[in-house]
DNA sequence: TCATGATATAAGTATTTAATTATATAGTTA
DNA sequence: TAACTATATAATTAAATACTTATATCATGA
C-alpha cells in the first residue's frame, strides 16, 4: 500500500472538491481522456455555466488545467501537483458508470470538437 | 494498485463526510486507536456537542460505529462496509500531524477513560 | 435517590455552496 | 466587420452546513 503522504491541510480542500456528484463525475471523465466544456455539458445534463464554475473551481485548485484549442477548450488532469497521486487514486477506487464512457462518445459526436 | 471499485452514488456521501477537517481527524484518530468523545473534545479544541454532531454523521453514514462502555462511548471506524477500503485508502494516503499522536496521549491521560 | 460526569439532541444563526438567468469575452468564419 | 459558437463571469437565490447555547438522556457512585 503506496503512500502519497499527503498533509490533512493539503487534503481537505481536495476531497471537498471531489465530494460532488457533478465535479466527481467531470474528473472521472477527465481520467478518462481529455474533454472539452461542451462534452460535459452533454455528458452531465447540466447547463454551461454550472460546469464552467466547477470547471473554475477544479482549475483554482489546479486539480484540472485546460488547453485551449481554437474554439474549445480542452480540459485535463494536472499531474504536476503533490496531490496528484491521491486524486488519481480516488478515481481509480471508483467505477464510472457504464453509460458514462457511452455518453462520452455520444457527445463527441453530436459536438465536432 | 488495487481497486475498491464502489460507485460514484457510493463515494460521494463518503467523500463529503471525509471533507471537513474536523471530520477527517476524527477518522484519523480513529484509525489510530479507538477512542471516546472526550478525547475527541480535548484534541480538537472544539465544543462536545460540535464533536456529537460530527459523529452522527459519519454513524449515520457507517464510516464509525459506537462501543458503549459504562459512561463512555468508544467509537471506531466500522470496517464492516464496502466502502471501507475506500475510506482505509484515503487515510493511509494523509500524514496525521506528528502533534496528533501527542495530543491523543495528552487526551488519554487528561481523561481516564 | 440524588448529584455528577459523559454524551446526545434541539433550536437558532451565520456562512458556504450549487444552481439559475443574464451578460460578457474570445475565437472562427462568412 | 458582422454573425456565430464556445466559454467565462456576474448577480441572485435557495439549500446545505458547521457552529453556538441550552437542554435532555443515561450510566455511575455517594
Amino acid at each position: 500500500m503506496e503512500k502519497t503522504g499527503i498533509s490533512v491541510e493539503e487534503a481537505v480542500p481536495v476531497l471537498k472538491l471531489l465530494a460532488d456528484r457533478t465535479r466527481l463525475t467531470i474528473v472521472l471523465m477527465l481520467h478518462q481522456r481529455q474533454c472539452c466544456v461542451c462534452e460535459m455539458v452533454d455528458v452531465l445534463g447540466m447547463s454551461q455555466p454550472a460546469i464552467s464554475q466547477h470547471l473554475r473551481k477544479l482549475r483554482d485548485a489546479k486539480i484540472v488545467a485546460e488547453d485551449r484549442r481554437g474554439q474549445w477548450i480542452y480540459y485535463r488532469l494536472n499531474r504536476e501537483t503533490t496531490f496528484f497521486p491521491f486524486v488519481e487514486y480516488i478515481l481509480e477506487s471508483i467505477q464510472a458508470e457504464e453509460t458514462l464512457i457511452t455518453k462520452m462518445d455520444t457527445a463527441k459526436n453530436i459536438n465536432q470538437c
